[in-house]
DNA sequence: AACTATTTATAAGA
DNA sequence: TTCTTATAAATAGTT
């Protein structure tokens, strides 16, 4: 309901999924009342920002909505039963220890590690995903880089007419003609005719990188499942 | 939205009601869904209707929401019993959690997605990763494939032996000699002297496995949060 | 349950 | 965040 039609997937702009996040809890929120209002019904929303913040609505209260949703599942224990909270957080733990080492499987075999046991076909499975990873990774460094080489380009353009305005004021507009065309060129070449002079010099230091631990590296092998 | 605007009141004819209860309570779970995939955040509904059934709709389980609540909430301290043990479980669960989060936001990363807000190095660094990883792969399918080339020829090469066995046992070994070298052959080359015929057999199959459904993106897709 | 005329929600852009 | 606006989606009233 919007500009365009959306897939429901995860937005993966973190921004627009936070203004999309605010937007539709605002959105369901008001749904909610609306329907406890409209059709006498007791209803409960609780909604955690991936962040971790609270939003909630409760027609009634929403101590009473839990309790009449225990009682309708006869689930009973609420969370005051110490022993059946410590049975439900250990089952919690372990399903996420899973999930943490299914995960951490798979990232090994994207890393390149641990293929023992692929078949072919996963192995080429693999191989394309990253084929396709790749492509993704080099088409945003290149975009970003050239982003950056059209900025000096301007900055540098920028600069050399203000250089060729001050060259005015000092000598005054008589000797704008021919000889002053050459004042402000580095390497026999000016910075309009070779705009790749700036490029360069941003191009040049990335290089090194390739020589220390990348700096991933150090956050994944945190990563370690204690 | 309808063909005439409504006030948001309860309404009084009892079937309508119920009809406007069932479309919106839909209405309402869907976009609770919506918000839940699209913005990553969890999220639990529980609608009871005035005849008091239960409708409910949690992202991950309703348990887990409940306690996020009364967690958030702080509303409860239950004094004096083994909370400490829950207060562990809880701790455990939050850091297995983060953990999920932390290597969820890499291997996004690794797929090519979520690149916004990386720096030049950190994807130089990711594509260098991400090549290694493709040399692996390849290496390890290649090896695979010779590995089975291997065993092929091997395999062929003792049946050979055998027929030339049997040849003996059939004809005497007077007829050895010359011309028997040539009465296993196969598109003018023996098994011997071309290697790879039982290569391109093997080669040619795995090729039409770009046509499928990835197996392997079937494996992540189970790796929700829940 | 379908069908639409309308209202409402919201995606995209500023 | 907030506003605007074009468009998608939800749904009120009807069949």
């Amino acid at each position: 309901m919007g500009r365009g039609k959306i897939v429901i997937r995860r937005i993966d702009n973190s921004t627009s999924r936070q203004v999309t996040f605010s937007k539709r809890r605002n959105g369901l929120l008001k749904k909610a009342k609306e329907l406890a209002i409209l059709c006498d019904a007791e209803v409960g929303v609780m909604i955690f920002s991936s962040t971790g913040k609270l939003y909630d609505f409760a027609s009634t209260s929403m101590r009473s909505v839990i309790e009449r949703y225990n009682k309708a599942k006869e689930e009973n224990q609420q969370p005051g039963n110490p022993i059946s909270e410590v049975k439900f957080w250990q089952r919690e733990a372990a399903v996420l220890r899973q999930q943490l080492q299914n995960l951490q499987e798979n990232h090994r075999q994207m890393m390149g590690e641990e293929l023992t046991g692929l078949t072919v076909k996963d192995l080429q499975n693999l191989e394309s995903q990253l084929e396709m990873s790749l492509r993704g990774v080099r088409m945003k460094k290149d975009q970003i880089l050239m982003d950056e080489i059209q900025e000096l380009t301007r900055k540098g353009n920028l600069i050399h007419q203000e250089n060729v305005e001050l060259y005015k004021k000092v000598y005054g507009t008589k000797g704008v003609n021919g000889t002053n065309k050459d004042l402000f060129v580095t390497n026999g070449q000016s910075i309009e005719e070779d705009p790749h002079v700036p490029v360069q010099l941003q191009l040049s230091q990335p290089q090194q990188q390739n020589y220390e631990t990348p700096a991933r590296a150090t956050k994944l092998g945190r990563l370690q499942l204690h």
